[in-house]
DNA sequence: ACGCTTGTGTATCCTCTCTG
DNA sequence: CAGAGAGGATACACAAGCGT
């Protein structure tokens, strides 16, 4: 059918809409595990689960992804079938992490305690039992300094995709740099504007759009401290270019 | 001209992590 | 367990915009 998903993202939710059937039946079938499907009628809405790996792959089914979901206390995708000839799902939650399904998926010994600190951390919700944060951080499971933990892409090392989880972790500032001095060479100068594009989606994810304003105001700071640019225009429209 | 607001870079603070 | 390092957070000064 029509290959086309829409997207719509909201602050505390993520709806996506596809033209199309759902499978045969409709969802709740699937959901209580009486029913396997034998093909997917709308693979362009399972595709798009799959990357945002609230299912693993294709193989990995409706009821399972239900089951699990369920199981772990995490809020479930809603479904919208008033309209015959449009699948809706709402995805609950802030952030849908890549990583966290992998880990699930592959620490299947985490104890429900351990799995709902997950939870928190990849909703970047605080959490406040330090022992939990001490024992999920000699797991490797977590990495990064309160307030700002994040799953660690390690635990997802030992499965094969490992693009997916490079935008979840921050990268170094080194590399910010590297991007930076690239741009500046390319292009000679650079306003605030510039950078802030050329660097926000490259960001961690667990930074909220002031801190990322911050992490780049101060990354600006760092590179002219140590020599690297230097800005020849005002500080209202800065005109960022590389020191000689 | 004046005051207010906003956005910027700079300096300093503060908290957490790491290492031994 | 302590001290140092890292780096985000915070306070501040300043420049520009904008309305009156």
């Amino acid at each position: 059918r029509n290959g086309r998903i829409i997207v719509t993202e909201y602050p505390d939710r993520l709806v996506l809409e596809n033209e199309g059937q759902f499978f045969e039946g409709v969802p709740a079938d699937y959901i209580s595990g009486h029913k396997t499907p034998r093909r997917y009628r709308n693979p362009f809405l399972v595709q798009a689960m799959a990357e945002l790996s609230m299912i693993d792959t294709m193989g990995y089914g409706i009821h399972e992804m239900y089951a699990g979901q369920r199981r772990r206390f995490f809020p479930l995708p809603d479904y919208d079938l008033s309209d015959a000839d449009v699948v809706q799902m709402t995805i609950h939650g802030k952030i849908v992490d890549a990583v966290f399904s992998r880990m699930l998926i592959q620490k299947t010994d985490l104890s429900l305690e351990e799995v709902l600190a997950l939870d928190r951390v990849q909703k970047h919700l605080p959490v406040d039992d330090e022992a939990m944060i001490k024992h999920l951080r000699r797991r490797k499971l977590i990495e990064g300094r309160k307030p700002n933990f994040y799953l660690s892409a390690k635990v997802a090392l030992a499965s094969d995709a490992k693009a997916d989880y490079i935008h979840t972790r921050g990268q170094d500032d080194v590399f910010y740099t590297k991007l930076v001095m690239d741009y500046l060479n390319k292009y000679h100068s650079a306003t605030r504007q510039d950078i802030n594009k050329l660097l926000w989606r490259m960001l961690s994810d667990a930074l909220d759009d002031e801190q990322k304003e911050t992490k780049i105001g101060n990354l600006i700071t760092s590179m002219r401290r140590t020599g690297k640019i230097k800005n020849s225009g005002s500080r209202r429209a800065p005109n960022w270019g590389i020191a000689e």
